[in-house]
RNA sequence: CGGGGUGUAGCUUAGCUUGGUAGAGCGCCUGGUUUGGGACCAGGAGGUCGCAGGUUCGAAUCCUGUCACCCCGACCA
């Protein structure tokens, strides 16, 4: 018996079938990164590093936006700064690579080894609060000084112990935003401003919908007040911690000395806050929009927007197939889209079509467009979308490689809402398939079963973001997280649309004023 | 850090039980035919079989040690 036939796809094995093995393929064939000699470290790859770029830009013009200027902190913190605030230590405590030694000599063996002892070890960043906290100790002496907004972009160094591509590396770019100010208020709203600046990313950049909210105290960073995360569902309907933003209280500014007169002239500790995103972002977008035939890229972040694919068959009609391509892409290349010119690449490679269009499937590029010569003499070009619309109303509808015939003048008139249409289809697809895997649940049995594979030897996709109701204590948490590796993501903020709405905790009964979020994650 | 597994060409791997001096597919290079749905033919390059010892006339294969990586747990942007 035949199996039923599948059309072939980029991508094996298929999302439904293996989602950790899928995500791997997908980043190989996209070429955006490769793990590296070094455990747990990655290299980023032009195309993966171009989509980073890309978030970066969008995201530093909205610090500025905000008030806030980059400034740059050393790698290396003293282990006494580490020391200073305890929780903090605690937390990073495990995961900090340590640096003990300066200078390498050969041995008697022949072999290079440490020299040299540090009169006191230095801890590679994990994040950078101790050591930006000494420089703040120095700069803020009076309520004049305030307040202080600064931004790093950086790598950090975290050893963890089970890496995965973008989502989890030793090593890791991302920035973190520093500020201190002269009340609880000021600092709180700062929190809460950046967050709200990273869920507008989320939505407008990266097709992203995201829940805003706060997380529970377990889940909280270590030596913070509060912290306030953007949580994603990605496409095996876990959540993903996209970006938090963290209000420090005087936590910090007290172990640090970052201290200032008052108004009236009282000596007080400073309200500091730090907020980060990371290369993770990159994962997350992979995991939310990639399909079968690879990355799926929301065009605000491509590093490509348009890929021309030059059909040349006979070496008569080459030349003249060349110049209309290189034509077309000067005409595109002279659009602004969103404040910048297009981003357009004419593939002149002497390799067959199908060939380079797969390359640029799996890339993810939004828009390709093939011209051939038979475009030439019809004034055509054939535009084919990633997320799989048609461009002019004819073709197959849901093939990554469907096309649509339209006049070249057309197609240039038209490429800048193309570009808007799929960045909004992809959000929109994104969202639909969060609210079809979000459900109120109010007792303990539909919790237990909505997040219990049916096949516990290899669990399928299963699950998704549950909304219900908690007695607020750490044991519930425990007994959840112990039971189903299910945690609560965040406790969502109030919506106007959706005030909280009270009920009973689905594991004591227990009053509970408002529901959380909660599912497994990444 | 506990439990399990794997190391053979750039990648995926056969051979290992029963020792005889390494084979395939993909990729790469050259030439030709090709190119609008992932090309074909012919030729070619590429391997101290993770590393170090041992047994043996002879080791990818057997033994010992060691290193690295992967999976499952504890921890995490």
């Amino acid at each position: 018996m035949a199996k039923p036939e599948q059309p072939k796809s980029a991508i094996s094995p298929r999302r439904a079938e293996d989602f950790p093995e899928w995500y791997q393929q997908v980043i190989k064939a996209g070429d955006m990164a490769e793990s590296s000699d070094v455990r747990g470290c990655m290299v980023i790859k032009p195309w993966g590093y171009g989509i980073w770029e890309n978030m970066q830009r969008a995201l530093d013009a909205m610090f500025k936006a905000t008030g806030h200027k980059n400034a740059y902190f050393p790698l290396f913190i003293p282990l006494s700064y580490m020391q200073k605030e305890a929780e903090h230590v605690e937390g990073f405590a495990k995961e900090c690579a340590v640096v003990t030694h300066h200078r390498l000599e050969l041995n008697a063996e022949g072999k290079m080894i440490p020299a040299s002892p540090l009169g006191e070890p230095l801890v590679v960043r994990p994040t950078s609060e101790t050591i930006i906290g000494a420089s703040y100790a120095k700069w803020v002496q009076s309520y004049r000084d305030l307040p202080i907004l600064i931004n790093q972009w950086a790598n950090v160094v975290r050893w963890e112990m089970r890496p995965r591509l973008f989502l989890r590396t030793t090593e890791f770019l991302w920035q973190e935003g520093h500020t201190v100010h002269e009340t609880e208020a000021e600092a709180r709203a700062e929190t809460k401003q950046m967050l709200e600046v990273y869920a507008t990313f989320a939505r407008d950049y990266l097709a992203v919908p995201v829940f805003t909210g706060e997380k529970s105290e377990s889940e909280r960073f270590p030596g913070a007040v509060q912290t306030l995360c953007i949580e994603a569902m990605v496409q095996d309907r876990k959540a993903i911690q996209a970006g938090t933003s963290h209000f420090l209280g005087q936590n910090f500014a007290r172990s640090s000395g970052i201290q200032f007169q008052t108004r009236d002239g009282k000596q007080e500790f400073g309200w500091t806050t730090s907020w980060g995103v990371s290369t993770r972002l990159v994962g997350t977008v992979i995991m939310m929009h990639a399909d079968d035939d690879g990355l799926v890229l929301p065009p605000r972040i491509a590093p490509t927007h348009v890929v021309i694919v030059p059909i040349t068959p006979k070496p008569a009609t080459r030349d003249a197939v060349m110049a209309a391509a290189n034509d077309l892409a000067a005409q595109l290349r002279a659009i602004i889209w969103h404040g910048a010119p297009l981003e357009v690449h004419v593939d002149q490679r002497d390799l067959g079509g199908g060939v380079k269009n797969w390359e640029w499937i799996k890339k993810g590029v939004p828009l390709r467009v093939e011209l051939g010569p038979r475009d030439l003499e019809s004034g055509n070009v054939a535009v084919s979308r990633r997320d799989g619309l048609l461009v002019a109303g004819v073709g197959d509808p849901g093939k990554a490689v469907s096309k649509s015939f339209l006049p070249s003048s057309d197609f240039v008139r038209q490429v800048a809402e193309l570009l808007d249409s799929i960045q909004q289809n992809l959000f929109n697809r994104a969202l639909a398939f969060r609210v079809e895997h979000t459900r109120k649940i109010d007792t303990k049995k539909e919790f237990y079963d909505f997040f219990t594979a049916e096949n516990p030897a290899k669990p399928e996709i299963h699950g998704g973001f549950a909304l219900a109701h908690w007695n607020g204590s750490r044991a519930v948490e425990e007994q959840i997280k112990n039971d189903l590796k299910v945690t609560i993501r965040c406790i969502p903020f109030d919506d106007p649309g959706h005030p909280p709405e009270s009920g009973k905790c689905i594991m004591t009964g227990e009053p509970s004023e408002r529901r959380v979020l909660w599912a497994k994650s990444y």
